[in-house]
RNA sequence: GCGGCAGUAGCUCAACGGCGGAGCAUCGGAUUGUGGUUCCGAGGGUUGCGGGUUCAAGUCCCGUCUGCCGCCCCA
């Protein structure tokens, strides 16, 4: 019989890294709830039509790495692949524009691509995600940058570099691709097959590039950020000051594009040299004219996505020490008629118990109770009955004494030791 | 989607084409009811799966699945 494993790039998150990522999360919602973000839960299915007009109809991800299906009421339906496009979708639905002056959301939870696997790249993957709403105000984009810089500091996480850019509006970025297509078009002969196909569809992905080639035909070429308007020049430059307010060091990277069609003006990046070839582990950026675009009203927008696997590996190793806990060794059937008593007393009292189901010898037990790094081990068989006491080791003092045998008095001295 | 490497006990890995092993982990024992160190012992495998070559395949060949590295993409 075959065995039944996980689909390709689908993982159970158990151990070390499923504690990696609670903690992950808890540090996010430390920050996250302190500059008012509300937490937010979407469906995981949507509606295909949802991710092509956000997302954009000629990225890979719609393309080729959407889990896409026909469900029996004959619509196309998609795993989400990412969560701005839901945030946005939930933000129309619930009229929330209508509601409220700005609106800062967040949401954590999987999403999926059907991508082929490495490290740090899964089918089934966690992010953290982060949306504003209606503020068109630089300070935000610099508040956001300020939030993953706190952030990553509570994980102590100091390898990374932040990379921003801006990729302008509409208006300087359509007359920019006509400059950037007319440069590209003398020297086509030197890109590579990738970058000819980017020529057609998205001429400013030429950039990000890794072709030897390619990266010195774009040295030459004329860059987007130096030709953004004076409206893009602005909200750039005062972004940047903001940034400096909050003392953060950013690169600027005229180069960096982001992969998504929604962005505008400000984009960014949060990169290590230590995850290897998938580098990036945040990165977000603005989409002023996204809500408008899906039928709302004009709303600026701006937001950030967190690979929280990608994070998990940049966080040290070391296992979590494991709980105080108690634990009960009986010896006979008198001493496990106690076993009930003992357990609920100690549960009551916020104690944690750990006891053997299987009537093994004391041996066995003290050697299950040091394997479970219990703290205290309480020992009764009919030596401690006949006296009406109980046997309470100290595993770490190799010390023990004996108790009168009342669940309540037991629970009490538990508690004074544990805290001491 | 493309290229390369790999898959043997729960984990890390050995085994010239010739009887599948070790360390760690788990469990038990070392004279009455006391853990870690030590000693002894036990359990655990269709060698990822399916074909093929061969007297004989963990080993060679083909396919497939999965993982890893790079490309691509992206968080």
């Amino acid at each position: 019989m075959e065995k039944i494993r996980t689909l390709r790039g689908f993982r159970d998150i158990l151990g070390d890294e499923l504690e990696k990522f609670k903690k992950i999360e808890q540090a996010f919602r430390k920050y996250s709830t302190r500059l008012g973000f509300r937490e937010i839960e979407l469906p995981i299915l949507e509606k295909t039509e949802l991710f092509v007009r956000t997302i954009g109809d000629t990225t890979d991800i719609v393309e080729k790495e959407m889990f896409t299906f026909i469900d029996a009421g004959g619509d196309s339906l998609s795993m989400r692949p990412e969560a701005t496009a839901g945030m946005v979708r939930s933000y129309l639905q619930e009229g929330l524009y209508a509601t409220e002056r700005l609106t800062k959301v967040c949401t954590i939870g999987p999403m999926f691509r059907h991508e082929r696997p490495q490290k740090g790249r899964y089918r089934e993957f966690r992010q953290i995600d982060v949306e504003v709403f209606g503020v068109k105000e630089p300070l935000v984009d610099a508040e956001l940058i300020f939030m993953i810089r706190m952030f990553l500091d509570d994980l102590d996480i100091d390898r990374y570099r932040i990379e921003v850019n801006s990729v302008g509006c509409k208006t300087c970025r359509e007359s920019f691709r006509g400059v950037l297509i007319e440069f590209f078009e003398d020297r086509k002969s030197e890109l590579c097959d990738d970058c000819l196909r980017r020529l057609e569809r998205n001429p400013l992905r030429i950039f990000d590039c890794k072709n030897e080639q390619c990266i010195r035909v774009t040295a030459d070429s004329p860059l987007l950020f130096n030709s953004l308007c004076g409206e893009c020049k602005d909200h750039f430059d005062l972004f940047q000051k903001h940034i400096n307010d909050f003392g953060i060091d950013i690169e600027v990277n005229k180069r960096l594009v982001r992969g998504l069609d929604y962005y505008t003006k400000t984009v960014f990046e949060i990169t290590s040299d230590d995850l290897g070839a998938q580098k990036a582990f945040i990165a977000g950026g603005r989409y002023d004219n996204l809500v408008e675009e899906m039928g709302g009203p004009p709303t600026a927008g701006i937001g950030f996505a967190v690979g929280v696997e990608r994070l998990a590996m940049l966080l040290p190793q070391k296992m979590e020490e494991s709980g105080r806990e108690c634990f009960l060794a009986c010896i006979g059937d008198r001493a496990r008629g106690y076993l009930a008593p003992v357990l609920k007393a100690c549960l009551s009292g916020d104690i944690s118990l750990r006891y053997a189901y299987e009537a093994k010898s004391l041996k066995a037990q003290m050697r299950y109770a040091d394997n479970l790094k219990c703290n205290f081990v309480l020992i009764l068989g009919d030596n401690e009955i006949d006296k009406g006491m109980i046997t309470l080791r100290d595993m770490a003092g190799k010390t023990q004494e004996e108790l009168p045998l009342d669940v309540e008095h037991i629970v009490s001295v538990l508690k004074e030791r544990l805290s001491g």
